[in-house]
DNA sequence: CATTACCTGCAA
DNA sequence: TTGCAGGTAATG
């Protein structure tokens, strides 16, 4: 499910609730392997009496500063969702861990694919955590003149690079294909063809695709639901993603669906050049 | 770069 | 029954 704008909200919708909240301790937990650092028994350990102090996000990680030097990083992947829950909630079927809340609510993660990771790490491990990705295309660091040196590097396809998260960080399948539809460039082109012009109109799409994402309250293909439970409504303004079969928004053409570096791609083939 | 793996559920 | 899904890591 979750992108930069889906996992935006997920952060902003929990941090809105939870800020200040103390935690009790881990009171569910039927998915261990999704804790990656430390073990799942000393996370129950540590992360018992923290007090969440902001709630942020990197990439498309959820990350949780908590007291006593400690962060918490949850990362979604393809179907987890978080959300607050009241004193009565009962873990279900497809809940992996629940964190108690010394009020009485409850931190819910739902991941019907069991995909999502979690790690509570010290400064060092949150910095390294930040090294492993690029840049933020929302912030002021994204520039024309960045994404030109971006796409300068290696002699793959745009699509491809845009999804790497070492590069740019937060893009995935859904907006990767509507910034390319957005900027009239094809998904299978070589990334090092861009002319300065294609990168100045990549640049902006990009920013356009993830903005719009935001504005709409991101996606919700299937899972996607923020912190109070709501879903997403941006998949109502899809361009290209999803729309095969259907009309190209800018020309008129029947938007096709093919595969590019193992990923469902959808794009209009008259009004994006290769 | 491509393929496979990790998981589950749903639509074709 | 098969293939596919918003993501990423590990392996040829």
């Amino acid at each position: 499910m979750p992108e930069l704008p889906e996992v935006e909200h997920a952060a902003r919708s929990l941090g809105a609730q939870v800020t200040g909240a103390q935690i009790v301790g881990l009171s569910y937990i039927d998915w261990e392997r999704m804790i990656e650092t430390p073990t799942a028994a000393i996370f129950a350990d540590l992360i018992a009496g923290r007090q969440i102090i902001e709630v942020g996000r990197r990439a498309k990680w959820i990350v949780a500063t908590l007291d006593q030097g400690w962060t918490l990083a949850l990362h979604l992947r393809m179907s987890g969702v978080v959300t607050v829950q009241g004193p009565e909630a009962q873990p279900n079927k497809h809940t992996r861990f629940v964190l108690g809340l010394s009020d009485g609510r409850q931190i819910f993660f739902d991941d019907t694919r069991k995909f999502g990771r979690l790690r509570l790490l010290d400064a060092q491990g949150l910095a390294l955590l930040d090294q492993a990705h690029g840049v933020e295309p929302l912030s002021e660091a994204f520039t024309p003149s960045l994404l030109a040196q971006i796409v300068s590097e290696r002699g793959t396809r745009i699509k491809p690079l845009l999804l790497d998260q070492t590069k740019i960080a937060g893009i995935g399948n859904i907006y990767a294909d509507e910034a390319l539809w957005h900027a009239q460039i094809h998904p299978m082109r070589a990334a090092s063809s861009l002319s300065a012009d294609e990168i100045e109109r990549l640049h902006a799409s990009i920013i356009v695709a993830l903005q719009q994402g935001i504005t709409h309250g991101g996606s919700t293909l299937r899972d996607y639901r923020n912190s109070y439970g709501e879903k997403g409504n941006n998949q109502e303004h899809f361009r290209v993603y999803n729309q095969q079969g259907e009309p190209c928004p800018r020309c008129g053409s029947m938007i096709e669906k093919t595969i590019v570096a193992q990923r469902g791609t959808h794009y209009c083939p008259n009004c994006q050049t290769l």
